[in-house]
RNA sequence: GGUCCGGUAGCUCAACUGGAUAGAGCAUCAGCCUUCUAAGCUGACGGUUCGGGGUUCGAGUCCCUGCCGGAUCACCA
């Protein structure tokens, strides 16, 4: 039974009685906390079809509710605004229904599918916050949306190609001494990084250097030798040359597999990845179509152009006089290979920072002006950058968060918390390990994916290692302590169904918030807005929290209230977990 | 300069898409462990929702305007 569906038919027919229509929209929103009542109903806009006074509105529908149906057994009007007090029988009702669904708020497979793009970032350096938070919101959005139905598909572009990687290679060449990630001890990423680094240093003095001695700015940017070894080796690349590819893909291997570490401890996977050095050359062929069939423009250097002005933004360049592609080519390539690899997905959703949105823009025109169908179901999830209180992050500044470092760091944390707390006195190294995982993870993901995905948020390092209040752990260890309750009241003899009885505020409030649960999922999902969950699960828990706090569970005389309060903690904790997966968060049975 | 975001308590964030006296956490202060886990609970303090107009029963939310911050407008990715 859905209490909502109910309470609507229940006001409709009031209104049909009353005004002799039945209005198309009614307006339900939770009583404020002041108030007695766990409903709503707005009554400006009934004034309409009442003709008469917000309140007089309020109090005729109440007046018949009250006399006519089981459901509402009092009502209050304030103002234009008619609060609803609920039968007890029905909360115990609306509570049963949930207890009988196994899979509660999940929706079994439907058959939809669709494709989720996160993480995504270049092979020249490590991972750090910003792509925690893009690994985090894509996970939990691909996860939202299974939990709705979706068969959905995970993958990531891996920026293997192009100038950018060259220069680590140049470095490494110049200044490595065969240096690997076996000799240096160093993750794979953190090497390659290093010599991106190297490379940057380098140039700038090669430069200096020649503007010192006289060239031009513009042309000592050229000249710089150990550019000209980059820009040589992505020549050589392009054309397969053997030592150059040989070298390309050693130093690619230490990156994948240093990647592949930060993925396992961030607790995110992808069902296939996808290369930019396999996919540019279908975009150039794309391209080159385009322009056969006058989609695109060719300019008197040989570049090939496409003209947005129509759809008021510019002209941009696809591919070079040179005839290589940019990002943009290798972008349509990959979408095209995307769709044919896996025709029945429903739509694209590309986790990528807001400092793009203009890109995708223009990807997605070019797509439907190439006559892709599909176009119009890409969708650039955009979200804010992460700063710090020192500003934007910039690696030549060094103010990166290292995303191992942080991760390392916030499990440390939660680890000597939990010893401080003495938490752990019983549980065995293994346990205690995974413990300190989950809490320092938890901590972590829930900051970043608790802030709506479109805002830019701040990260203070000093501050937001915090384990208590609105954060991951808060919900975790209100878990912990309903499935201490669950251990307890295994004891407890079973009860098939929950038997009408009069209840405290804080149950029918929890069985309230219980009721929102599947629309929240399918919110949080067609939203693309993991915040929404992750607010859901802290307001739940807290108000579990209260639950907990005033109202004894094993002292109750009443078995029926023993029974409804168990089972009521059981679902709650359930609900709680479900939520917290959709974030990519375990919990723990006891922390 | 054009375009697009954003501005809410000292700080970090909410506010069910136009509803009631704008809510949480942190910080500060005061209480609650012989009782199911105190990573918890209760209370106090804290607001001209950037300013100014407008729309209406009703505006943090919509429109106009000004101020402030950010992103973007590359033959970069």
């Amino acid at each position: 039974m859905k209490l909502d569906s109910l309470l609507r038919e229940e006001l409709g027919n009031a209104c049909q009685k009353l005004f002799g229509v039945k209005p198309e929209q009614l307006q339900i929103q939770p009583t404020n906390a002041e108030f007695e009542g766990s409903h709503t109903l707005v009554c400006f806009p009934l004034t309409r079809v009442s003709k008469k006074k917000p309140e007089e509105t309020a109090q005729a529908i109440g007046e018949w509710l009250t006399s006519n149906s089981d459901t509402v057994v009092r009502v209050n009007v304030v103002k234009g605004f008619l609060n609803l007090v609920l039968n007890d029988k029905v909360w115990v009702q609306v509570l049963n229904s949930i207890l009988k669904e196994d899979n509660y708020g999940i929706t079994p497979p439907t058959g939809d599918e669709i494709m989720v793009e996160y993480s995504s970032p270049n092979t020249n350096k490590p991972l750090h916050l910003g792509h925690l938070r893009n690994n985090f919101l894509g996970w939990s959005v691909a996860s939202l949306y299974e939990a709705i139905g979706y068969n959905v598909h995970k993958v990531q572009i891996i920026n293997d190609r192009g100038i950018h990687i060259c220069k680590s290679m140049a470095a490494w060449k110049l200044f490595g001494n065969g240096e690997t990630p076996e000799s240096s001890g160093l993750k794979g990423d953190k090497l390659v990084g290093k010599y991106y680094v190297e490379f940057d240093k380098a140039y700038k003095k090669e430069v200096n250097d020649l503007i010192e001695s006289g060239v031009a700015k513009e042309q000592a940017e050229k000249d710089a030798p150990i550019m000209k070894l980059a820009v040589d080796m992505l020549r050589k690349w392009e054309q397969r040359d053997t030592e150059t590819v040989d070298l390309w893909k050693m130093m690619n291997g230490w990156v994948y597999r240093g990647f592949d570490e930060t993925y396992h401890q961030m607790g995110v996977t992808f069902d296939k990845l996808y290369y930019e050095s396999e996919t540019y050359l279908l975009g150039k062929e794309e391209v080159l179509k385009g322009l056969e069939q006058g989609v695109f423009f060719r300019k008197e250097d040989g570049s090939v152009w496409v003209d947005l002005t129509a759809d008021g933004l510019d002209q941009k360049v696809l591919l070079r006089s040179d005839g290589t592609s940019v990002y943009m080519t290798q972008d349509i390539g990959t979408a095209i290979l995307r769709f044919r690899d896996f025709p029945k997905i429903s739509r694209q959703v590309y986790t990528v920072g807001n400092e793009q949105e203009y890109h995708f823009k223009v990807l997605f025109l070019i797509l439907a002006k190439l006559g892709y169908q599909w176009a119009k179901e890409c969708y650039h999830l955009s979200y804010g950058m992460v700063d710090l209180p020192s500003g934007k992050m910039k690696s030549r500044e060094g103010t990166v968060v290292d995303a191992d470092d942080l991760m390392a760091e916030m499990i440390n944390e939660a680890e000597a918390q939990t010893r401080e707390l003495g938490k752990i006195d019983e549980m065995d190294q293994a346990e205690a390990k995974a413990l300190f995982e989950m809490i320092g993870l938890g901590a972590l993901k829930f900051f970043l994916l608790k802030v709506d995905p479109k805002k830019r948020m701040m990260f203070n390092p000093n501050e937001s290692i915090q384990l208590q209040g609105h954060t991951g752990p808060f919900i975790q260890y209100t878990h912990a302590r309903i499935r201490s309750i669950m251990r307890k009241a295994a004891e407890v003899k079973k009860v098939n169904a929950i038997v009408a009885t009069d209840l405290q505020p804080q149950e029918q409030r929890l069985i309230h918030m219980l009721t929102q649960f599947p629309s929240k999922l399918k919110e949080a999902a067609t939203e693309y807005s993991p915040a929404l969950i992750a607010n859901y699960a802290y307001d739940l828990a807290k108000e579990y929290n209260q639950f907990y706090q005033a109202i004894p569970i094993f002292a109750e005389k009443d078995e029926n209230k023993i029974a409804l309060r168990i089972a009521l903690s059981g679902k709650v904790g359930e609900v709680i977990k479900k939520s917290m997966m959709t974030l990519g968060i375990q919990v723990p049975e006891r922390m």
